[in-house]
DNA sequence: TTCGGGAGCTATACCGGTTTATCAAACCCT
DNA sequence: AGGGTTTGATAAACCGGTATAGCTCCCGAA
């Protein structure tokens, strides 16, 4: 028989609709004997649920979803997303909740997606990423009443679930690794100040600079694309006292940092350290392969799916999970100082 | 109010549930009057259909999934994927329908995530990528009944509903410009031979090599990764008499060859030719820029986008839709052999 | 004048599950 | 033995739509 109904199974035992949803579900009403009959012939008959008759009646759907506002053409380049995609699936499979995502052009455009999926009832739940200052999205979907888990910054005053990882700390990490080195003169080429975890990397370079008795210690900002990465590092390396490191708020801009470099005949590492934020195949493809902080992306993705699944289980719970601290890892486009 | 249903509607517009259901639709049965007032109190309480109900109702679900079957780790880097996608989404959009996206390990896995999609009516239809020779998955579908286009290979003669561009003809245009400049010394760095489109490249060039007065050009497969390109193409290049130029499959083997090339000092373009099958902002980001074939890869998505809707409003059809033909973008990896 | 037929709408069954009210039988305790 | 609770099950309502049978009214043709 093509698609079973519990109506079917229902028969089949010679019992009612009622207990062969108990039975499947797991809870009370049936006797250990019953369920286990029923559940034999639910698997003989090779039932599944239909999701929408489910998401009727248990008002859940079982699904959860992401939306990411970022130009696709930018997209693409960074595994970022897809080591983050991965690791949330592995965290929904588990509970076989599928995911649902879009890609679009801006945040108002993003917040118009959940205001839809929160209306038609299309997902239980949403992961947040790229959280910026005064995030209007927080509000909205607190509107919406919209489970929600915050990847890369904390909830906010409102309190949303968050994952995160001490951004702050990594960029620490990496200017003092450079300062260790000898470097004086550091410079940042930042992503767009309108996200939280630039600002989190620019106070964090600000504040450790008198300490570590650092000459000058600029950050630049940027829209993350290849295209001002290369441009802020030329005019760097145009300076009368250039840098002699910098560090790149992502493998991208670093990449074409580097590129930069060479079209400069500044040699990396020799009169140039380079450090990325945010490792990747990208980084180890190149000569010289770059220094980066990474961060276990997936296990990022995987932690706020379960992050998440807790949310939509218990709307109250105000969860804020720390994940491994990103690593640094020295490869060769760092070296002491000319 | 919030969240209302056709019956508040109704109740409001003092007709009958099925009346705003015919209103909401579209579809005869009431006046233009009558249909008129509907739609202004639904657009008035903000109503939204309940995705669930419709799709118990309608038996439709208005979904479409989508698997990529790929190890997460070589996702990212093409932005193939992220192109694709956002293809796929404006081709869905109009009719807001919404997508669900998975990244598994293998075939089988894929396999098996159809078959759940099937059983809970998650989806009305899938998109399928990598189209291998002797697809597994062809027959799985067909057996399934699950509707389906195929992206970058015929449909089989099961005739899925199919978009492809023309493999063939482009390795061809590559092959022919790089003879025109001089080289008789071609290799080929493909990706696997499972994949259709591996086979369809690898025959374009053994065809046209006597045509073309070739001394030689060897298709050597590999399976895609940097790693295994950039070992291809070091023992291509430690051959007595090494080839002129190579052809790489993937944006991100002819970076790693390029990377090669630069470490055994064999300058590009002056004693190797590179040329990237599938362009993206990588092969920009390289000094020297690398001359790449072109895909409009979100025309792409959208087009399988656009077939898939006709398939299942058309199970019947079979749709074979052919995209423009990709262009040889030429950057500085390339010229005449010294 | 009557009948057929279409337009416009209502009432209701239905999709495939979940949930709740109800009930009979068994069990439990003094 | 009798009243109260627990266990195992059923029937029916319900979720929010869609689909359909049928009813009423009105118009035009025979």
């Amino acid at each position: 028989m093509a698609r079973p109904t519990i109506a079917d199974i229902a028969q089949r035992a010679g019992v009612s609709k009622g207990a062969v949803s108990f039975a499947l579900n797991g809870r009370p009403g049936v006797s250990d004997a019953t369920r286990e009959r029923i559940l034999r012939i639910a698997e003989d008959m090779s039932w599944r649920p239909h999701s929408a008759a489910r998401a009727l009646g248990a008002s859940r759907v079982d699904s959860v979803g992401m939306v990411i506002a970022r130009p696709a053409r930018t997209l693409g380049v960074e595994p970022f997303f897809a080591h983050l995609l991965s690791g949330v699936q592995s965290g929904l499979s588990a509970e076989s909740i599928s995911l649902q995502l879009l890609i679009v052009e801006d945040a108002e455009a993003e917040v118009e997606v959940y205001r839809r999926w929160a209306s038609e009832h299309r997902v239980d739940g949403v992961i947040l990423v790229d959280l910026t200052v005064r995030d209007p999205r927080i509000d909205a979907l607190k509107e919406l009443e919209l489970p929600a888990v915050v990847i890369g910054g904390r909830g906010g005053k409102g309190a949303l679930a968050s994952v995160w990882a001490d951004d702050r700390d990594a960029m620490l990490t990496i200017v003092e690794y450079l300062a260790a080195l000898g470097h004086r003169r550091i410079a940042h080429v930042a992503g767009t100040p309108i996200f939280q975890h630039t600002q989190r990397r620019i106070r964090a370079v600000r504040d450790a600079a008198p300490r570590l008795g650092l000459l000058e210690a600029p950050s630049l900002t940027t829209d993350f694309s290849d295209a001002e990465g290369a441009a802020t590092t030329r005019r760097l390396l145009s300076q009368a006292d250039r840098p002699t490191a910098i560090v790149y708020d992502s493998d991208v801009m670093a990449v074409a940092g580097l590129g930069v470099a060479m079209e400069m005949g500044v040699s990396v590492p020799g009169d140039l350290s380079i450090v990325a934020f945010d490792d990747s195949i990208l980084t180890q493809l190149m000569h010289p392969a770059l220094t980066a902080m990474s961060r276990d992306t997936f296990d990022f993705g995987r932690q706020a799916a379960e992050v998440l699944l807790e949310v939509i289980a218990n709307p109250g719970a105000a969860v804020n999970r720390r994940t491994a601290d990103p690593v640094l890892t020295v490869r060769e486009s760092t070296a002491p100082p000319a």
